[in-house]
DNA sequence: CAACCGCTGTGACCGGTATCACCACATCGA
DNA sequence: TCGATGTGGTGATACCGGTCACAGCGGTTG
């Protein structure tokens, strides 16, 4: 990948925005590396806009640039104006929304294939969420100026982007009623661990699942507190539903799990 | 508005779906009355298609079909196969989630000129919401067919839409902030508060708001009890927040409303 | 190596809130 | 007219979970 351009991103220590790093863009016009990229993208059926008729692909390849984060970068900050969008190619984003005093809500963990900052970008409002790059990414980014004019002239693509669009929005009613409506920390969590990327189911040994985030991200996430999250899950532990050796975690009894869950 | 054929909508009471009724639905073919109805509308600006070029106006026209709805009745309901669109023309419509336990989450009242299903309509999936009626209610129909070529013949259509789920999203993101971010009920019955669509700001008086819902839907609404409602209620007229003549709220001391609700 | 940092693990405490159990009132339909 | 029903209001109680405080423990970095 040729490295050319530049241009910037914005870093954050402890949610505080401490300056602005310069990361590495290639020019524009190469168009032809970013559809090879595209093709060669495990994700390249649920990518938006990858099956798109020959002349769609290519104008999108012209006005698309891709740049590698490293872990702790951000793609942008709630509460700016919208630049585009960012296809994540490979890596992981956490999306998340902060309150003045300090609290953090984390949506949702992006992973290869999701369109980052659409609705921003679409509707032209602030971004509502900040990307900071958790697993070190590689990104398409398309500004909003071209992917507009880009959807305005392939209205397929505008449909493919209100469908996207559409799924995010259920996936985020699906949040709210995890948080809104359940009663107890436990419940929440135990959904949570419900829904995440199921590994390969080991046999009689559980479901081996595979769990980067700490605990106190994953508070975040179901909104509890960092001493809650522990102590469930030593409470899991010795009720025999779960398992962890170092960053996998096993779910041995996943009836009970569901159970705690219910719905 | 000529009344001819008929379709089916769906009457719940106490969120237990109890049978069917059906509505009177003009035929579709009489479009006229329909743009017409449309250049009355107030709320034209807002309205996702109204100021679409000449042929499409009358495309879309075609494929609408108006119905009125009693108090009570329900456009659709969450997990349903999507039928397609409602644009409200006016009313209230309650957008809602229940989990199995019987808990309800109301996500927010709909007010004239939105358009209702449009995620699941475009996505395909089930609906995510159910949508009550509260305020006797008329709306416009677009089946998930019609709808869809339609989107697919008109480009700048489908952007609009894209535009519109984009905008349904963020307010869903800034409801998340509001359950999900703040420590007391009290914080968030303020900011529900704050949030209504003030009404005439009454000079010295303070802002006189109306509020329609139940202490049980504003509970609903903020994810607390119906009993904390009213304590909070009364707590806030202690304080001389607030004053409550019948159906409209005043708000005489909004500082200190959003001291509480600080953000 | 020491110093430091971020993460995990616990204990103690206590405040906010859900829950239950009532009552008072208004509205409405039989 | 009288229940039935929905709504607002209030007290008593239990308890979940947030917060604080601290300790152990692997990394990393000077």
């Amino acid at each position: 990948m040729r490295m050319a351009s530049r241009f910037q991103g914005v870093t954050r220590v402890k949610g505080r925005i401490v300056g602005l790093e310069t990361f590495m863009r290639p020019p524009a016009p190469y168009g032809l590396e970013i559809i090879e990229s595209c093709v060669k993208c495990p994700h390249r059926e649920e990518r938006l806009f990858c099956n798109l008729p020959e002349a769609g692909v290519k104008r999108l390849a012209g006005i698309t640039s891709s740049a590698s984060y490293p872990r702790g970068a951000t793609l942008f900050v709630e509460g700016q104006a919208p630049r585009g969008v960012f296809i994540l190619c490979n890596g992981q984003v956490k999306l998340s929304t902060t309150s003045a005093d300090g609290k953090t809500l984390i949506l949702r963990i992006a992973e290869p294939g999701e369109v980052l900052g659409l609705s921003a970008t679409v509707t032209g409002k602030p971004y509502e969420l900040t990307a900071d790059v958790v697993e070190p990414s590689q990104a398409n980014f398309i500004s909003r100026a071209e992917f507009l004019s880009f959807l305005r002239e392939h209205g397929d693509a505008a449909l493919r982007v209100a469908q996207q669009l559409g799924e995010t929005y259920q996936s985020a009613i699906a949040e709210m009623r995890n948080i809104g409506l359940s009663h107890s920390a436990s419940e929440k969590l135990a959904r949570f661990l419900l829904e995440l990327p199921a590994g390969e189911t080991n046999g009689k040994d559980g479901i081996r699942v595979k769990l980067t985030l700490t605990h106190e991200e994953i508070a975040q996430m179901i909104g509890a507190s960092r001493e809650t999250v522990t102590r469930m899950f030593a409470d899991f532990k010795k009720k025999q539903i779960l398992e962890v050796k170092g960053s996998t975690l096993i779910i041995k009894n996943k009836a009970k799990l569901a159970s705690i869950a219910r719905e």
